[in-house]
Order: C-alpha cells, then sequence, then structure tokens
DNA sequence: TTGACAATTGACCGGCTAGTCATTAGTATA
DNA sequence: TATACTAATGACTAGCCGGTCAATTGTCAA
C-alpha cells in the first residue's frame, strides 16, 4: 500500500513536468527506483494509475473547499474560500499542474466524464456559497459569479503555479474578493441562464446512488482504527438504512468525522446524502 | 504548397480531438489521402508542423484583435473587442482547443518561448485598450484589469469552446462588457504591480529587430501580386532603411496595407516599429 | 514515343512503448 | 535449517513511433 502511494507521488512529478502520455512507465519506476514489474503490481495499467490520482486529488480539493463553505458564519466565507482553495493548489501544485495541462478529451471518455463530474461537484459547493452570499439577489446572476470566480481562480494561480513566485496570498486573496463583491452587489446583465447550464450538465447528472455510499462508508469503517469517529461512522451507516435520528444528531455525527483525514470524502458525501432529504 | 494548407488544416483536426503528443504523422498522412513521405515533403518533422500551425493561428489572432483596438473612437471599443476575440476563437475553434488543451510545457523550450511570445503580443494590444479606455485611473490597476479579462475569456469561450453550444454571442458580450467596466470604475485593490509584471516578462522580451522585420516586408512583396498594397509595402519598405516620409503619410500607407489577408501580421508588426519611434 | 526530371510512395530502420511472466530474492514459520 | 509463501525483478513480446530513401509513378518538352 506504501508502495501505491510511493508511485503516485513519484509519477505526479514527472507527469507535472512532461504530462501523461510523455512519461513512460520505465521513467516512473526509475524515478521510484523500483522495477516495471513492481509497478503492475500496484496497478493494472498506466490509466489505473491516473484514474487514482485523480481521485485522490480531486476528492482532497472538494473536501477541503468544502469544509470551508460549510461552515457557520458569512463573515470571511469568500475570504477563506479563496484562501483555502490557493493554498490547496499550491499544496498539490504538481497535481493542480496536470490538470490545466491535460487535454480535455485526450484521456478516455472514462477519465473525461469522471473529471467533468468532480468538477460540477466544485461547482456546486462554489454555487452553495454564493447563494449564502449574496442570497435572493443572486438567483439570476450566480452562475455568472460562478464563472467570474472561475476565470479569476485559473488566471490568477497561472502566477504561483507557472511563474513559482513567491506571492503574497493574503493580498491576493483581498484583492480577489473585492473584484467578486463588486461583481456580485452591482451586475446587471447576466449571461448564463439555468437553462444553459442545464443543457452542460445534462449528459453526466449522476449523483452516487445509496448503495454506492454505503459501500464507500463500510470500506471506510475497515480501514479506520477504534475512535469516535470509527463509532460515528458506523450510527451514520446504520442511519443510511434506517433513518432514526434527529437530524441535529446526524449533523453531530458528521462533525465528528469531517475532520478525521480519511473520512474527509465520505463526510463530504454523506453531508450531500442528508441534506437532500 | 496548397500540400502544406492541407496537411495543416486535417493535422489541427486531429490535434484538436487527441492532442498533439498522441496525433501521429501516420494518422495525419491517412487522413489527408497521402503518403508518410508526402508528409516529409512539406514539412521537415512533426515540430515543424506545430510551429506553423502556432505562426500562422498566432498571427492571425493577433492582428484580428490589433485592428479593432487601433481602430479610432473608444465608442464601441470594449464591445468590440470581446466580440472579435470570440467570434475569432469561434472561426479557428480547432486551434483554440489545442492551445487551451495542450501542455505548457510538454513542447520544446523553443515551442513554449513562441506561444509565450504571442501570449505577451496580445496582452500588449489589450493593456493598450485599457490604457486608452480608463486612463489614468488605470494605472495601477491595468494588470488586474488585464488578467480579469483573460479570465473572462478562457472562462466563458469554454461555452462554445467545449459544449459546442448555439451562443448569443451579443449578450455574452454586452454582459462581459459590464462585468469589465465595473471592475474598472470600481476597483480599488490591485494585486499585481508593475514590478511583478516585469519578474514574469524577463526572460523572453525579445523585440523583433530592424533586419528581421525587413526580411519579413521583403518576403511579404514577393508574395503579392503588383497592387496598391505591394506598392505601399515597397514605400514602408524604404522607409524602415531611410526614415524620410511624413508620420501622417506612413501612417496612410499602413492603413492601406491592413486589410489585405497576406499584410495584415506584416502592418502588425510595422505599426508596432513606427509608433515606437 | 522517348527520355529527363519531379512528385510520390510505402517498406523499412532504430528506438521507444505498455504490458507479461518465468525466475529469483526475501521472509516468516515450524 | 527446511519449507512455504510472497515480493520483486528485468528480459522479453508485440506493436507503434518519427523519420528515411530506393523504387515507382506522373508530367511534360523534344
Amino acid at each position: 500500500m506504501a508502495k501505491k502511494q510511493l508511485i503516485m507521488e513519484k509519477a505526479l512529478e514527472l507527469f507535472a513536468k512532461q504530462g501523461f502520455e510523455a512519461t513512460s512507465v520505465q521513467q516512473i519506476t526509475d524515478h521510484c527506483g523500483i522495477s516495471k514489474g513492481a509497478f503492475y503490481l500496484s496497478f493494472k495499467s498506466k490509466d489505473e494509475l491516473i484514474v487514482a490520482l485523480i481521485d485522490h486529488f480531486m476528492r482532497q480539493f472538494t473536501t477541503d473547499i468544502d469544509l470551508v463553505v460549510s461552515e457557520e458564519g458569512d463573515e470571511d466565507l469568500l475570504y477563506n474560500f479563496y484562501y483555502t482553495t490557493f493554498q490547496s493548489f499550491n499544496k498539490h501544485s504538481d497535481f493542480a499542474k496536470l490538470l490545466m495541462k491535460e487535454p480535455t478529451q485526450s484521456f478516455n471518455e472514462e477519465l473525461f466524464s469522471k473529471l467533468h463530474h468532480y468538477n460540477k461537484s466544485l461547482e456546486k459547493v462554489i454555487l452553495s456559497m454564493i447563494e449564502r452570499l449574496y442570497g435572493e439577489r443572486s438567483n439570476d446572476l450566480k452562475y455568472d459569479l460562478l464563472f467570474c470566480i472561475k476565470g479569476f481562480m485559473s488566471t490568477y494561480s497561472e502566477l504561483f503555479m507557472i511563474y513559482k513566485l513567491p506571492i503574497d496570498m493574503e493580498s491576493l486573496v483581498r484583492s480577489l474578493v473585492e473584484k467578486t463583491n463588486l461583481l456580485a452587489k452591482n451586475m446587471t446583465i447576466s449571461f448564463i441562464s439555468n437553462e444553459l447550464i442545464q443543457v452542460i450538465d445534462q449528459p453526466l447528472n449522476e449523483e452516487p446512488s445509496l448503495e454506492k455510499i454505503i459501500e464507500i462508508v463500510e470500506k471506510n469503517i475497515e480501514d479506520i482504527e477504534d475512535s469516535i469517529e470509527k463509532e460515528s461512522l458506523l450510527l451514520l451507516r446504520q442511519e443510511l438504512s434506517e433513518p432514526t435520528l434527529h437530524p441535529a444528531i446526524v449533523k453531530g455525527l458528521l462533525a465528528n468525522i469531517q475532520n478525521h483525514p480519511h473520512c474527509k470524502w465520505t463526510a463530504y458525501l454523506l453531508r450531500g446524502h442528508f441534506v437532500m432529504k
């Protein structure tokens, strides 16, 4: 299992430098100091490696940002959002580079739709933030705001992603907060309508099914040692099959697990599930 | 020569779908209905093909936008800028896709710096527009505005580039004009300073030399048939070596050539040269 | 019709690729 | 130490890559 992580880390370094296609399995194994055969003990194919990378890091991004956005209080929400996002980009800059870099469609259809799905998850989180921050007013403008925020993020992150400049993150974020608020409070012409978004989302709008969530939770339970988190997961597992607990209790249980490093993604999924209902 | 264009067109289609690395010369020649050997009669290597593509289309983009920005009157300048840019993206969507797609560094150093150079040309054009539109006020904010505009362009162009949606370009542009004006007129916190930009630009700040410009002009003169444009080019060629003409005359000569399909890039270079002085 | 020349072909080359598997090294138990 | 097991190796395969070039085909003036 540790071998798997080693390969993922070292491969990511090479992918960020050269791209996915241009990096050979031989290069990866050389860089790891292992044999080519050993690679195929951990991953069935080179494609499976990239799938694992995307799953791992996109879950990290989504949960990092979701944690900030789902916190109480709107005070510094926008500031914290940008700050966390950029920190997360910075922390996993190799992966972020790979994401920016890789052809949107040179991947398999499977990989493309996977990325698309995570992207939509992220957009959903950002949209919920916009709704909280700007309330009613945002109804017609929220998708335009979403696009503007995404534009800011991608353009400004170039500064530290490509040029590797030492950035004063706090003033960068302060300037983006001002820009975002300006747009949100003064914009009158929206371009992206609900309908347009629905057309875009149409082909791949798969919510994870209840069965899928249960499966993930149970795997999670097996993976972690005895602790409050494990107890909470067991109770939540029960609640998935037979809902009996008070919403406040469920919320508490979610709070119990959402800071455990191996439960973040599960917490995110569960929050989506229980809030839905 | 026609063969060269055929290859460029067909190759671009494949590159847009699969990416540069993932497309083989064999695929390209099959798609053209020619033999592999014939490819190497037109291009010395696969790399030379991508260089030709980048040169061809980036010149197109730059001149298209520069023509709009260098027109008199600030009335609909911003509107026309966005409109032309998106039309140009749309017209050459395969190439635009390739640009978005391709790893920033999977190219050679040569290709990377080539792209970087064209990118800076485009930024220069946009900056001159910002200065004209917002005057003094833009001094401290211009680079932030540039980044915001670039962010809008890349995020919103996804709508028709990736999703291939039929877009009401006029309302899209109107909404972006409002956003840009809002930011330009109300922003107070700038993040990107002159110094920061200088650091970014440092490694590759090559202006084309006078000799280089003369070379390009002479090649252009050979390429086109007798016409007012050719006469104008010959006079401008003379003016490059021995400046004698009144600036107004030079400006008129430039106006003569800037709408000829094969002189646009030369006109752009010359305008930069004569305005410099 | 012939012959000189240019355009075009596709078999071929060396090198690299993803992936396999018989063999070997390492380790834990009895 | 002997045994049984797993972990790890790297030579190997089949196939694709960019690029070359001797051989073929097409063209046109004499």
